[in-house]
This record gives structure tokens, sequence and C-alpha cells, in this order.
RNA sequence: GCCCCGAUGGUGUAGUGGCCUAUCAUGCAGCCCUGUCGAGGCUGCGACCCGGGUUCAAAUCCCGGUCGGGGCGCCA
């Protein structure tokens, strides 16, 4: 690990080589961290926020930092305007500023006796400069501040919080996770979709979902898209993804729940639970072993951080393939040798998970639950009994430890089983008509899973809390900002 | 919704009836230093959540409120 007394300032998390210009500067200051040695003697505009202010006298370094990198200016009283050189010299932290200058090496750091000497890096020599807005002072939360900021305060005044680095790194890499998710789905010949987020009625069951008026009528917000997503796939367009926000109106105040989330969720045509297991666990490889390979400077920046504040490293490890399959029977099994109270037929509560993670404490599948406790729409077969003789579903979760990431399952295609199943209930099929019409004119077999974007986020960047993963949560007590 | 815990400068904290005119760090303001880079040195600034009560005396004890934290349930 790098030496802590060199905190790395000017490592560069995003690739911004080949942005183009803007109005306000030709160069980012990550792309010039990066290209420094193409580009000395080369003069550049930059923009960024001031993150420092040294130097006293005639001279000034000026740590400027925008949202690729940071770089620093180097300002000297004879080679600019005075009066801009004095109110850059005092210059409060945060304010923004543009300089001119031209690219050069910087002189290097003094190191200890015996420590090697760091690799070259670049700054700027100003030859002009400009205040663009300036900070109020004293920031509500410090950028650069070594002191730990509670999450309360931080998400109060997210607009700062964002821009520390290893922050700011955490949703680069939301930003991946997703897209490398897509890049897998779309390979496997998934289409991306949209379904409604304003419904008339309930589209699961379970939870209480938040209330509101469209226009006349009565409505809600969607709790979940799985109504229709799976109309769509019986519309035939046999593979589909959606990553959109779902809302739930349950006063649950953990780590890992939120009131609006966003939720990843995928159908598919033809298959049973175990060919969508095989999508998941493919999918999840593949984004792992993508940032592995191309974002360990995100995660650098996240651990530079992260020793700071005497917390452990986080590394990337990509899962191997299959994921274990702990069926709920064996989850049964296993709390009960370690000494959990569970029966068969109990949901499996935190603590129970906690055992289950001591053997399996990466990712595993929970499949086969028993059926009363899954929803109406889950498949079964009738001969698939549990250790007690009760009816087994094909509905599964993914854990990751202790935490559940996923549930998923085959679902019921057969319209009189379904109908049955709201019955069983205690729903009324009339109400779902919307929906179980789609079954009557011949249904495709399909199955799919809704995955919870901050918690798999929550996993690869260490974050204890979704709140940390998710630009403005929405909780049982915050609505703002 | 249930159970526990907490609230002290901008931020994060120390504090267990009188040693509190309240600790430390960070921040902020000012001064010194013409290559700093965890900059350094010096001088300042800034706080006991709100309302009631107990007591000679309350940051500290009690009650209520507000806000927050942890755990659980439920889920993604």
């Amino acid at each position: 690990m790098k030496s802590l007394r060199r905190p790395l300032c000017f490592m560069v998390g995003r690739d911004s080589t080949d942005w183009l210009p803007t109005a306000f500067r030709t160069h980012t200051l990550g792309d010039i961290a990066i290209s420094g040695s193409d580009l000395v003697g080369h003069e550049v505009t930059v923009a960024g926020h001031a993150e420092i202010s040294r130097g006293r006298g005639g001279v000034c370094f000026l740590t400027l930092r925008d949202g690729t990198g940071r770089l620093q200016a180097f300002l000297k009283k004879d080679a600019l305007d005075e009066d801009i050189f004095l109110s850059i010299q005092s210059i409060s932290r945060e304010s923004t500023v543009q300089i001119t200058g031209n690219v050069a090496e910087k002189r290097p750091p003094k190191v200890p006796e015996g420590e090697p000497i760091p690799p070259p890096e670049y700054e700027i020599f100003a030859t002009s400069a400009q205040i663009l807005s300036e900070a109020q002072t004293p920031l509500p939360v410090g950028i650069t501040d070594k002191v730990h900021v509670e999450l309360d305060t931080r998400l109060d005044n997210r607009h700062l919080d964002l821009r520390r680095s290893h922050i700011n790194a955490m949703f680069q890499l939301r930003s991946k996770v997703l897209s490398y998710g897509r890049e897998h789905l779309l390979k496997e010949g998934f289409q991306e979709i949209n379904t409604p987020k304003i419904i008339a009625s309930a589209s699961e069951g379970g939870t209480n979902l938040f209330a509101m008026t469209y226009f006349e009528t009565p409505a809600f917000l969607s709790q979940s898209p799985q109504l229709y997503k799976q109309l769509a796939i019986l519309g035939g367009l046999e593979r589909v993804f959606e990553i959109g926000p779902a809302f739930r109106a349950e006063e649950h105040d953990t780590y890992r729940h939120l009131n609006e989330f966003i939720s990843f969720d995928i159908e598919m045509a033809w298959a049973d639970d175990e060919d969508v297991m095989g999508v998941q666990e493919r999918m999840i490889h593949h984004i792992w072993s993508q940032v592995a390979t191309r974002d360990q400077n995100l995660i650098d920046i996240i651990n530079e951080y992260r020793i700071s504040q005497e917390m452990e490293a986080i590394a990337v490890i990509v899962p191997n393939l299959p994921f274990p399959r702990v069926s709920y029977d064996d989850a049964i099994e296993i709390i009960q040798s370690k000494g959990g109270e569970i029966e068969w037929g109990d949901d499996i509560s935190a603590s129970d998970a906690d055992l289950i993670a001591e053997e399996h404490p990466g990712f595993h599948f929970i499949p086969r639950w028993p059926m009363e406790m899954k929803p109406f729409y889950i498949y079964h077969n009738k001969d698939e009994k549990g250790a007690t003789g009760e009816q087994l579903s094909r509905g599964f979760d993914l854990n990751y430890g202790r935490d559940e990431m996923t549930s998923g399952g085959q679902r019921e295609h057969r319209v009189d089983f379904l109908e049955q199943n709201l019955r069983d209930m205690g729903l009324n099929p009339e109400d779902f008509s919307f929906y179980t019409d789609g079954f009557r004119f011949g249904a495709a077999p399909h199955a799919g899973w809704g995955l919870g974007v901050a918690r798999l986020l929550m996993v690869l960047t260490g974050a204890g809390n979704v709140r940390e993963v998710v630009l403005f949560p929405r909780d049982r007590s915050r609505v703002t900002p």
C-alpha cells in the first residue's frame, strides 16, 4: 500500500483524455495529470475548485480539483496581475477558479532518506487567472478534512459531500456497474424497457404503497415493475430488463432499506429459475471482472480514504462461477446445526443469515423457498416438496453474506393456478384482471429477478449503508435535499 | 412498528453534580516564510438541542418534546 505520508493528491479517477474543450477550459485536470509529459510547454486553460492555496510572499501554490482529478497551479507574483495574484493567494477553499498557463514538470517533493523519488508530476505555471465564484466560509462539511463527518450531516450537504474524492469514486463506480450490467444483458439478448411508475392498484400486495392522486383518480407509486415486465414478456419481447425506481411506504429504518430505490429487473421467456440465476451470476461476474480490470483506480481512491480513517481496504475479488446454491431446505439445516432457532416454514432472519454467511461469506443463491412464503406469481411444481412435505416454489434469493441482493423466480404462467394463488392469499383475482388477462391467450413460461442496485454497490464499495451510494436517498425521515 | 442508545464551536469529539471562564483535532481569521505538497511556526475566533423540574450549585440528575444513531421485523 502507498505511504500515508504521501496522499495521492493528484490521483485521477476518471479518464477524460478524449473530452473536447469547452468554453471554460481546454483540458481537464485529470487529462493534464495523465498526459502531462506530452503537454509540457503548451498553453492550457483549466477550471476547478480551489482545494487549498499555500505559500506566501511572491509565490502561491493553488491545488485545483475538478471532477476528473487534481492539479497544482503555480502562481508567481511577477508573472501575472498583482491584484489577481493576491486574491488567489488568499482564496477561500472550494471557490472556483480558471487558470491559463503553461504545463510544466513539478519540482519533486523532498522525500525522507531512503524513500524512492515519486514519478514526475505536472503543474501549470499561471500567466492569467480568474475567480469564477467565491466560496463562503466556513464550509459546512470539509472536502479534504481528516475529521470524520456523520452521514446525516453529509447528506444534508450532499452537494459538498460529493466533491470528496472517495464519494465521487463511489458514484463513478455506480455508473460503471450499471453500464457493465447493461453491457452483459444486451449481449445475452435482453432489451431495455420502462414500465409505468404510476399505477392503479397494488402490483404485488405485501408492502404498503404511497398513495397519490392522478387527476381525479386515486393512484399509487409502483413498488415493483414485476407485473408489467411479465406483461412485456407475455407480449413477446422475449428478454427484457429495466433499471428504474421502486417505491415502498414501509417504515423501516436500516442500513439496507430506502423508501425509493433503484431496482435492476430482468424477465426472460422460455426460462425457469435456474436459467435466470445463470443470467444473474454471469452478469455479476462480468461486472466484477470489468471493475477489477478497468476501475482499480476508483477502488484505490476509496481505499486511500478508508486507510486514512483506519478502515480496512476493500478488494474486488471476482467471484467464481457458479455461485453456491444453498436450497431453503439446506439453509434450515445449516441454521439448525449451528444452534439457530428456526423451523421449516419460518423466514430466514438476519441472525439466521449470519449463520449461513459463516459458511458462504460471498454470493450464494437460496433457491426453492416454501410456496406459502412466496408471492402469488411464483411458480411451483406439484411434486417438489420440502423436508417436511410442504409445497416448494421456484422462487430464489441471492445473498451476499447476510444481505439479500435479489429475489426472483420462475413465474406462474398457468392462469388458473395464478387465480387460485391470488385467492389463497386473500386477494381478489378480478382486481388483477389487467394482469391475469395477459395469460389467457397462450403464455410463455418465464422467469426473472429484481436486484437492489444500492445493495450491490454496498458490497462493491464497502459502504456500510445504502444511503452512501444513493445520490439523494429517501428514507422514513428524509425527503430533502 | 418494537427494543436500546445518543444530542457539546462550522465539522468530529473529551466530559459521570462544584475542578468548566468546557478538552482535543479539524476549520475559520490574522501574522511570519519566494518551490509548497499531511507544509510549518505564532496569535486569535467559535459550542453545552428545546421546554419544564430537582439542587446552594446542572453540559452532567429527572420529565416532556424535537432530531439523530444502532439493532430487530419486513424487504431489494
